[in-house]
DNA sequence: AATTTATACAACCGCCACGCG
DNA sequence: ACGCGTGGCGGTTGTATAAAT
């Protein structure tokens, strides 16, 4: 036996909201507020919805200061950063797009945004289609942590230039962080946070403290709690690799692979490295994103091994 | 003009974490 | 410690509209 449901779903409206719905809604929370309980909501305004759908409307499309559509071209940058660093987390993301909601954004990269990046994107793939490796980590052994999951390095970016004092990911300092909490690290300087760095983060370490990830699949790797700064919600890494797009993995696994339709992403932020650029054609992902490292071979059972990590790489901050 | 296909986005579904009794 | 109710989240579906045939 299941557990209730919230609502009687065969008693309440569903569908599309009428102004008249919109309107007992908005101006009940206006004057009274959501008292907490949404569930109990509907029938103090007479309503004949479920809460649940009242809390989504007012959170997609009632409550003050929300934008609809006209993405700007900064707003896209972001998304795809932030989609690119830590996978669909949309809460996340939208919480850096004031006026945005997760909805909106989820929507608006299901339906442009990923076809803007990978419209373009030639069919061919590399020898590795098919296995389902999340290459948004790699394993350095080259440290003293033995094997523990780094990121791969950001893309040297300028700053991105916001108009207000909003808390936002404008240069890699807070995207670096983030992905720390997420629970990794981008060289052997980075401590990963854990109990004993910092008790605040009361983390399951036997997830992330396992050294075997020499014999685990890559997208079997668990992370570290992120903070309350965003939203004291708990995420593991299996998660956010199960949530990137195969069409990203693919791509950044095989370093060897050319992106079209790529090249919106970087030539806004000015990559400082621009001298692969000055050939006129395509370039190579390899030497034009940083993200993409020479992977190791992987062997039939999908498991990666070895270093991964550049020994160039530049030292984080 | 009618039909089919593609697109955009609102809304729903189900799962999970958290707080409270 | 446990169970329950709720909020929050990401994935998916439904529907209206536009574009193509």
């Amino acid at each position: 036996m299941g557990r209730a449901p919230c609502c009687d779903k065969n008693n309440v409206k569903r569908g599309p909201w009428s102004p008249e719905e919109d309107s007992k809604l908005k101006s009940y929370i206006e004057q009274n507020g959501t008292g907490g309980n949404w569930i109990a909501l509907p029938p103090k305004i007479g309503l004949n919805r479920c809460g649940k759908s009242c809390r989504l409307r007012w959170l997609n499309y009632l409550r003050p200061n929300i934008k609809h559509g006209g993405f700007s071209e900064e707003e896209d940058r972001i998304i795809c950063s932030l989609y690119i660093s830590i996978g669909s987390r949309w809460s996340i993301i939208a919480a850096q797009l004031p006026g945005r909601t997760d909805n909106d954004i989820k929507n608006y990269w299901n339906t442009r945004l990923k076809k803007k990046l990978f419209g373009k994107q030639r069919q061919k793939q590399g020898s590795r289609k098919g296995k389902e490796i999340n290459s948004n980590m790699v394993i350095s052994n080259n440290n003293n942590n033995n094997q523990f999951p780094c990121w791969p390095e950001l893309p040297i970016l300028q700053p991105i230039p916001y108009s207000n004092d909003e808390p936002r990911f404008n240069d890699h300092s807070s995207i670096r962080k983030l992905l720390i909490k997420l629970g990794g690290k981008f060289s052997d300087e980075d401590q990963p946070i854990n109990e004993a760095t910092n008790p605040q983060y009361p983390m399951d370490n036997s997830l992330l403290m396992q050294p075997i990830y020499q014999n685990i699949p890559i997208n079997m790797i668990s992370s570290a709690p992120i903070d309350n700064v965003l939203g004291n919600a708990q995420y593991n890494m299996d998660r956010a690799a199960s949530s990137f797009t195969a069409e990203l993995e693919h791509m950044i696994q095989n370093n060897q692979q050319k992106l079209d339709g790529l090249e919106f992403l970087y030539e806004d932020y000015m990559l400082i490295d621009k001298s692969a650029s000055t050939s006129g054609g395509n370039l190579d992902w390899e030497s034009m994103n940083p993200f993409v490292l020479p992977l190791p071979p992987i062997n039939d059972e999908g498991f990666q091994q070895g270093v991964i990590f550049q020994e160039n790489n530049t030292t984080p901050q």
